[in-house]
DNA sequence: CGAGATTCATGTGAAGTATACCTTTAGGCTTAA
DNA sequence: AAGCCTAAAGGTATACTTCACATGAATCTCGTA
């Protein structure tokens, strides 16, 4: 009875035609053939970095720019040429690509440089070897040949913020060192700010070149969409203006082209879901809200269980009390949590930090006050539009295992 | 009334600790000559 | 004697704790107008 059914779902679901002719097109990963309204940033960084096709060394290039304004998308573009080219030509050149921000990968000195290590068929253990040891294999398997090492560190600023500014000098020591091979640095960062705080030798030998990416404008924008949704897309199955909504979404929050793209990948899947034909200006902002809930619902399944523990606190304590909320009561809650679910609490300096780290992961709102005569503290709201909130509610509950026991909404 | 001094609750930096994991070394056992 | 395995020793990174000091505006204190 229910395999009948389920048969004849998915039956359906397969002769419905989808909307989409390639949804890979609408992916952050998609690479498209040509890259629009940044001619000038890729003239610039190609010529920065063409030196390698002659085996010579590129100075280190330090890119900037907000999010979405195509610089991981521009930089991975160029690297995949020259790879190709330098392979025609026989020279050899090695591109490693790194992004700083995946915790467990890439989020210590210890772990990149770990990382690169790999890169070159090196086994590192996840811990115990000295740096300066991990430092030396890497070099090693660096200067084993003659080549020229391109080494792109994405979100680099999150890494330096949090491990100091010690590995980049690092880094470009290496050419010192090694006898054969060369490498040079291409960092990526969104934080326009951060090259101002680092050592001065350090700043001076990154950002040798500078490279800004400014945000797209809304034209701009409404043209990338419309190109990839002529490939991506069923003919005529986007309703007039769609684009256009969507683009004056991106634009808003300063011309973030991922966040269009993927706005109208999902607006398609939702529509495409829910058997409607066409793509319609509703299903954009349904789809704005998946796509919140999605990052946060992911962020929060792949914290660690104090933070999971400190969050839930958080959210039980913010929905239980009107008004502002402050770390000490936040504390005070959560180590009856701990209690109940049989967690030894961390300190207050712990939590302090873990409070900073979910505030850097955008679930979390915290700003550090002083309440004068009464102390010093930081001010914490949830930054998780209300609709998502039972949703993180009932999954953090599962991870923890809690059983709610009053419904306290 | 206003300029300092005081105060509180917690932020924040530095140093120390526990844990998990790594390599090296030394001893003990086996094996083959 | 050489080879191999195992366990102990010595070392590291990371997550967390402990200790101690820094912060900064509301409030208090006290001299002055």
């Amino acid at each position: 009875m229910q395999g009948k059914k389920l048969g004849r779902f998915f039956e359906n679901y397969l002769e419905k035609e989808s909307l989409f002719l390639d949804k890979g097109i609408l992916q952050a990963s998609y690479m498209p053939e040509e890259i629009n309204h940044r001619d000038e940033q890729m003239e610039q960084v190609a010529s920065i970095l063409a030196p390698v096709l002659k085996s010579e060394v590129p100075s280190n290039l330090f890119i900037y720019g907000k999010t979405g304004t195509g610089k991981t998308l521009t930089i991975k573009y160029i690297c995949e040429q020259l790879k190709e080219i330098s392979e025609d030509k026989k020279i050899s050149l090695e591109i490693l690509y790194l992004n700083c921000k995946l915790k467990k990968i890439a989020d210590t000195e210890y772990r990149l440089i770990a990382q690169l290590a790999r890169h070159f068929g090196k086994a590192i253990p996840p811990t115990g070897l000295p740096t300066d040891e991990v430092y030396n294999v890497f070099f090693n398997a660096l200067d084993k040949k003659k080549r020229i090492i391109l080494v792109v560190l994405d979100e680099i600023d999150q890494l330096i913020k949090k491990t100091g500014d010690e590995l980049i000098y690092n880094l470009t020591r290496v050419n010192t060192e090694l006898k054969r091979s060369k490498v040079s640095i291409v960092g990526v960062s969104n934080d326009l700010t951060f090259i101002n705080n680092l050592d001065p030798r350090v700043k001076s030998s990154l950002s040798e070149e500078e490279v800004l990416f400014p945000p797209y404008n809304a034209i701009q924008i409404q043209d990338i969409l419309k190109k990839r949704s002529k490939s991506a897309f069923q003919p005529n199955i986007v309703e007039a203006g769609v684009i256009e909504k969507c683009a004056a979404y991106a634009a808003r929050d300063h011309g973030d082209a991922r966040r269009a793209l993927e706005l109208l990948r999902v607006a398609g899947e939702l529509a495409e879901r829910k058997g409607q034909k066409t793509i319609m200006i509703e299903n954009l902002d349904e789809a704005e809200d998946k796509i919140e809930k999605d990052r946060v619902l992911e962020i929060i399944n792949s914290q660690p269980k104090q933070f999971q523990v400190t969050l839930y606190a958080i959210i039980l304590k913010k929905s239980n009390q009107k008004g502002k909320i402050f770390t000490g009561e936040i504390y005070d809650y959560y180590k009856q949590v701990c209690n109940e679910i049989g967690l030894r609490p961390l300190t207050q300096r712990r939590v302090s930090d873990i409070i900073a780290e979910l505030d850097m992961a955008g679930i979390i709102n915290g700003q550090v006050l002083s309440k004068g005569r009464y102390g010093r503290t930081r001010e914490i709201s949830l930054s998780v539009p209300e609709s998502v909130k039972p949703k993180m509610i009932s999954i953090l509950e599962n991870a923890l295992e809690i059983e709610r026991k009053n419904d306290s909404f």
